[in-house]
DNA sequence: ATTACCAGTTACCTAAAGGTTATTAGGCAA
DNA sequence: TTGCCTAATAACCTTTAGGTAACTGGTAAT
């Protein structure tokens, strides 16, 4: 008897998908990870200081703060600024290149919420 | 001398980024990680064997991907279909849920495809 | 003098993600 | 009969992300 075949996947689906595959892959690379996004999006909202940062991600330690941060530098998301006056002080900015990100920072935060309230009905619509 | 004093961020504001943060956080959470969003990628375009995504999902292994399509599964994304004809196959299929991620893949798409434009003109024109 | 804030750095460690290889089991094709 | 296909699973190993804790060196407040 004869094998169902798999129906093959066209070959311009087949592409697109690849393509699209590639550009998200190419995103997660770039902004993936625990903290990134989220050291962008506190910053886009007024905490420019490192201990500003510190305590509105929660759960970020300064090891990884201070790691993540320089390499969103040499990405290009942000700059650090020192002011020699005295005291010294030390700034991060958003450079415009993080902006870019905006899209992405709604439709997930979108998500992020709706899936919150699918889990919370979940849980309260169980029998367990 | 007196203290530059960090200007406050206002409440609101705090408030507010608290929210995208615990939102994004949580969407983190669920479809992070290299693989997921791939695999649900690639399904909602055709591909709905083990095979076919061990294809289209480059570098995945069969460990990974049959570990990340139970943890879909677990989570509601995508239903597990054993067909017990002759011979026997088996088909993933996305769920409506999976859908609610269309505009996460979109936002991210376009900016991998733009992110990998500004790379590559970097690279180019660079002395170095 | 002691304590605390700021902006980190260093060393060490754990956990999770992911990779590699071998194996399973049914059936097919040469 | 040997080998291949599908859809995995198991054992094992490596890599990387991230966490913990201690420390630095300057300043400022009590």
């Amino acid at each position: 008897m004869e094998r169902t075949k798999e129906q093959p996947v066209n070959k311009e689906f087949t592409e697109e998908c690849t393509k699209v595959l590639n550009a998200v892959s190419d995103a997660l690379y770039a902004v993936g990870g625990k903290w990134k996004l989220m050291i962008i999006i506190a910053m886009a909202r007024g905490n420019n200081r490192f201990s500003e940062l510190q305590r509105q991600v929660k759960g970020i330690s300064a090891r990884v703060l201070s790691s993540e941060l320089k390499e969103l530098e040499m990405n290009g998301f942000i700059i650090k600024k020192v002011d020699v006056g005295y005291p010294v002080t030390i700034e991060y900015q958003l450079l415009p290149y993080s902006h870019t990100l905006e899209k992405v920072v709604t439709a997930m935060t979108e998500w992020g919420i709706q899936h919150r309230e699918k889990i919370k009905s979940e849980r309260s619509s169980k029998t367990s």
